[in-house]
DNA sequence: GTCTATAAGAAGATAGAC
DNA sequence: GTCTATCTTCTTATAGAC
């Protein structure tokens, strides 16, 4: 990798670990190897490399949608994989998407910088919300809404059961990221969840 | 309110918006009406000014867990309370706990504090745990036992019936932290959240 | 692009008068 | 207890050689 990007891959990890202000371009520098002044030939100052990281998030993130094209587009198609989900099914769909986001290492580091600095902007506050907030419920809503509409689970109100579905996991994610050692106890309240859910909107019926 | 109690109450505002290390003495001191220099007749520096916030909760804490005396001992007389507790009461009960923590001048500030700070330290993190985790589920797993005992929620699983209770909750808070501007979304939300949880565990039978 | 040397300024903390 | 003046240290950033 590139002295650049290596750049924003140690920035990344400190800033995750102790918040922007706590960081020091010279700390920066020794876990590149090189010296403090030579990283101002990379970018122009300290708060460039921040901003070079939300970048390339955004970048990622653009990517990551493009890529993810289950988008209303061919719905009906869609359905069709969702239509005989089984419990097993949705207990590895929502194993894996806490697993992904707690361990990608990418995530987690971008999750906990955004975490500490999200009231220091309203920029990173509506980054946090749409990541963390919107874009999952919005998401896994059309998800939900799919087995719902192939009568696989039953409610009225699917917004409401998406958060049902989803709060549980944020709340898990965000406890594992302050501890990780309640990860083990974590998987297994995730997995009583989603089993619990599974029951109270009725998939067996 | 004397000088140096004045110093925490404007600390804690300060830090609770940039947090600690953005924070800086001559900040705390011109919003109390000092110089920096008097601020260290009150307090050795600026970290014991941040221990003494955190000294301050433990105490308020406590007191606040021994007035709470819902605490097991006559769990057969509190049960009555909530034994007939109807929809409203439930609704009204999320709803006082959401706005009370979310309002709540010191609440909401030591919260922000501790989101921004709850990496820097294990002390910390535990603090944020068992503020935010395990003391809410406790208490509220307590309240939602009782109304499971007295036969108005029907769960196997008292504790993942608590955190599709308290996750929901704790999600639409953090939301709101981050951006006030959505707590008229918020509380539609909660509202319709609770009175889904009521119907999925079965209230009306 | 990396280095050493160094400037410039910020921030924490102390000294000592009142 | 509060102030002004000041010290010290840390941190960002630049200058200029290689």
């Amino acid at each position: 990798m590139d002295t650049k990007k290596r750049i924003l891959d140690e920035a990344l990890t400190l800033f995750s670990e102790k918040g922007y202000a706590n960081v020091f371009v010279g700390d920066i520098a020794d876990r590149v190897g090189i010296k403090a002044p030579s990283l101002y030939k990379h970018y122009k100052n300290k708060r460039a490399i921040f901003d070079a990281i939300i970048d390339e998030m955004n970048q990622r993130f653009a990517e990551q949608a493009k890529s993810m094209n289950i988008n209303g587009t061919d719905a009906q198609k869609d359905s069709e994989i969702y239509k005989n989900m089984s419990e097993e099914k949705l207990l590895a769909l929502g194993r894996q998407f806490f697993l992904y986001y707690l361990h990608d290492d990418y995530n987690k580091r971008f999750r906990k910088m955004l975490t500490i600095e999200q009231f220091n902007s309203k920029d990173l506050a509506d980054i946090y919300s749409k990541l963390y907030v919107d874009d999952p419920l919005a998401y896994q809503s059309m998800l939900l809404g799919m087995v719902a509409q192939a009568g696989m689970l039953h409610t009225d109100n699917v917004n409401i059961m998406t958060l049902h579905f989803y709060a549980p996991i944020y709340f898990l994610l965000t406890m594992c990221d302050r501890d990780p050692e309640r990860e083990p106890e974590a998987l297994k309240t995730l997995d009583e969840h989603i089993k619990q859910f599974n029951r109270l909107y009725g998939r067996t019926k």
